[in-house]
DNA sequence: TCTCCACCGGAATGCTTGGATG
DNA sequence: CATCCAAGCATTCCGGTGGAGA
């Protein structure tokens, strides 16, 4: 049933991509200096998940490798790679300046002075999820990099521009930004046709099918490519040798869970039980949660680290904290 | 208003691990 | 297979902060 797997994942970047054309001549023109051996300037991407903001920039990046040889390109997401240190590690990394520095401890801005010494080849870097950046004064470092052209990459233009202060407003007011829009339904269409002509024989999911599926995303590419693969592997499991509509809203909200659930799958039982309190008393003071988590894990760690888990159930919308050091509390998170 | 102290989070350092390398 | 090391995990120490209560 399936021939080529790949095409079903969701980092898979394809060889050409539909239905972006403003979004891709935008883009395309910005970058265009860099071809010339000019340097560019930093371009925005706008829009909810799902819509090929990601993909886009990827695949432009790729492109641009094949005319210009000396291109160095590095892909960070600030969501995982959120604090100040971490990202301009990535940085260093994709032009292999990172030796001898591994460890957070290192002095104040080494970092930064390396990156600025950088006079090699062009370099893009793709900051993906920046809203999701710490230290949004690095963009304005990053933005001074001579030859360092950037690609920012967030849900919410105006939640974006008003996390920045004045002077990195005004600096990239200037720069180039292309809104995405959720996909039409003909538009996912089209995208699920070709993943299923690329990745399964032909005859497995009808077009009626892939209508229904692109209904059930409701405009996110990657939800439907999601709900795809999910439907591709119940059938194969149950071993039919089709996908039926059946099977396609059986595997819904195993799809549209699997998401959410990604994120609590990273947890440790120590964080879960810390998660689960939380649940448990919907508020809850530090001190009484240090309390309770102490007593119901085997080795308890130190407050300190506690305090870790803490800010990483925070960053990852689980939890929220309200008010600051005496008065605080931990509560669930409510969207 | 002043003081206290619970709590936060940065820095330095050690321990562990998994993956690259010879 | 043994070795090495980058990178994550954990602990200790500590200075700063702002809410609570005198």
């Amino acid at each position: 049933m399936i021939t080529d797997a790949r095409v079903l994942q969701p980092e898979f970047i394809p060889t050409e991509v539909k239905h972006r054309d403003a979004e891709l001549n935008t883009l395309s023109a910005a970058l265009n200096p860099i071809t010339h051996g000019d340097n560019a300037d930093s371009a925005f991407l706008f829009g909810p998940s799902g819509v090929g903001k990601t993909c886009l920039a990827k695949f432009l990046v790729e492109q641009l490798r094949e005319s210009v040889v000396d291109l160095n390109y590095q892909y960070v997401n600030c969501w995982e790679d959120y604090s100040r240190f971490k990202t301009l590690y990535r940085i260093l990394d994709g032009i292999n300046h990172t030796f001898d520095v591994h460890r957070q401890s290192t002095p104040k801005d080494v970092l930064l002075e390396r990156l600025r010494e950088y006079d090699g080849s062009p370099y893009i870097v793709i900051l993906d999820e920046v809203d999701q950046l710490e230290d949004k004064q690095l963009l304005y470092e990053l933005y001074r990099i001579r030859g360092l052209t950037m690609i920012l990459i967030a849900n919410s233009e105006q939640d974006l521009f008003a996390s920045l202060d004045n002077r990195l407003n005004s600096r990239f007011q200037v720069c180039t930004r292309a809104r995405f829009n959720p996909y039409g339904n003909d538009a996912l269409v089209a995208i699920l046709r070709d993943r299923v002509r690329w990745g399964l024989k032909s005859d497995v999911v009808s077009p009626d099918e892939l209508r229904l599926i692109a209904d059930m995303a409701a405009g996110d590419a990657r939800a439907a490519i999601g709900i795809l693969r999910k439907a591709v592997q119940t059938a194969n499991q149950a071993g039919y040798n089709e996908v039926s509509s059946e099977v396609i809203r059986g595997v819904v909200p195993e799809a549209k869970a699997e998401i959410e659930q990604r994120s609590l799958d990273k947890l440790t039982d120590h964080q879960r039980v810390l998660y689960d309190t939380i649940l448990d008393y919907g508020e809850i003071a530090p001190s009484t949660l240090f309390e309770i988590y102490s007593e119901a894990v085997e080795n308890p760690k130190t407050q300190r680290m506690v305090r870790n888990y803490l800010t990483k159930l925070e960053h990852y919308n689980l939890i929220i904290s309200k008010g600051s050091t005496k008065g605080r509390t931990y509560h669930p998170y409510s969207p």
